[in-house]
DNA sequence: AGCACCCTGGACCGTATGGTCCAATCTTGG
DNA sequence: CCAAGATTGGACCATACGGTCCAGGGTGCT
């Protein structure tokens, strides 16, 4: 589907040049507010080689956006993301969620503002960034299920809905980062969902002490 | 400046049919993907209607559709909005919420989604909406403050920051609501928002029952 | 060297869109 | 009833945009 068709050393190196111009002046200006022509000016291109490597057009285009993007943020939550079954990988990961976006050249989150510009323009370009979304999000989810199996959580909390929860204070922390042009909602909204999932856990769980303390530090 | 010419009743009641329905159309399609044509027919108007009633054209039809989506809202969270300060009232507030949500026609806030698109192609009507988010998140910080005070939070705490941090989570509810087309995110979200809440609050305060229980629903 | 094919430049096109304008018609206040 | 002004219809415009097309220049492989 995204399979192109063979690409020279050269092709590639253009193919993501492009990508990483619009990925920039999408999270800037949104999809609505970039044109294929701001891409070609950015990137130093002509209309055809935008559509020779994105047939598609400005769907593929995006898609392939959408796709460089949940790379970038995957791996800034690296190595915590996929061991998210101690309290202190849940910590690691909210910093080093803050530090990624905190060194952003402009607040927002790059895939869940897309999904939201896209689910009314262009439905299908919407569901395949969702399945990121959903990619994103099973990793916390199976962090707490592991949680839960290792006692760290008590046995009728919902691994599901907690990490839903969570997964919504950091598109929301990001939403209202892009809207006060400020890292804090994020920072806040992060602390938030990690003492919520602590008050999920066992009542000898010591909670008060990390989190807690966190969230007055502001 | 909003302040539109005499009005006659029937011309009054035209603008505020404009305002209804194009409210709707930007709440399911978006800002970029609702044409001014769209509105026209949607309104058996005529284009010399939209902009004798708004004369600064699309920009502030927009800002005339984002107040009445904060006066929707903000209805929708009476009588808790304002008086905050019990943890029955945040119960309740969470309950209002997700039903004026859940009852309308399309998932996602219309106000939220507005600003995250405006900030990129039309940053003085963004401001302006995002000036209303602030009037909103004002309510949730007030509350928490006179509970602070009343000793329902320690004193520690941050009303400030915890307002914000539960603010991103009825914005990151709403969008990953508007994403996974459920009402789920949201009440997922609200839900540990409250538990966040409760966790500010003094040691001698039950936590467990209320809330925590209410995370294990699902 | 030579062929095939990738890569690039840019002119061109149809359409959608925001916005303007003017003339006709209804409402209102005196 | 009558003027002033609000209201309405709709033709019209300029442009921005996504997308197509073709021809020329590079690049790699045999």
């Amino acid at each position: 589907m995204t399979a192109t068709a063979r690409l020279t050393a050269k092709g590639a190196a253009t193919r993501a040049r492009i990508v990483a111009t619009a990925a920039d002046l999408v999270l800037a200006r949104g999809v609505g507010g970039t044109s294929l022509d701001d891409v070609r000016a950015g990137t130093l291109t002509s209309k055809s080689q935008l559509f020779h490597y994105f047939p598609g057009g400005k769907s593929e285009l995006v898609l392939a956006i959408a796709e460089l993007q949940m790379q970038r943020v995957l791996r800034a939550q690296q190595p915590y993301l996929e061991t998210l079954d101690t309290w202190a990988a849940w910590d690691g990961w909210r910093d080093a969620l803050v530090a990624h976006y905190g060194s952003q050249p402009h607040w927002g989150c790059p895939i869940g503002t897309l999904v939201s510009e896209l689910v009314g323009t262009d439905p299908a370009a919407a569901a395949e960034v969702v399945g990121h979304l959903n990619r994103w999000r099973a990793y916390l989810r199976d962090g707490l299920s592991r949680m839960r199996e290792g006692g760290l959580l008590r046995p009728d909390a919902d691994p599901d809905r907690l990490a839903l929860a969570a997964f919504a204070s950091v598109q929301g922390g990001l939403l209202l980062a892009q809207a006060l042009q400020s890292i804090d909602p994020l920072s806040a909204a992060l602390d938030a969902a990690l003492a919520a999932l602590h008050a999920a856990a066992p009542d000898d769980h010591a909670v008060a002490g990390g989190v807690a303390a966190r969230g007055g530090r502001g």
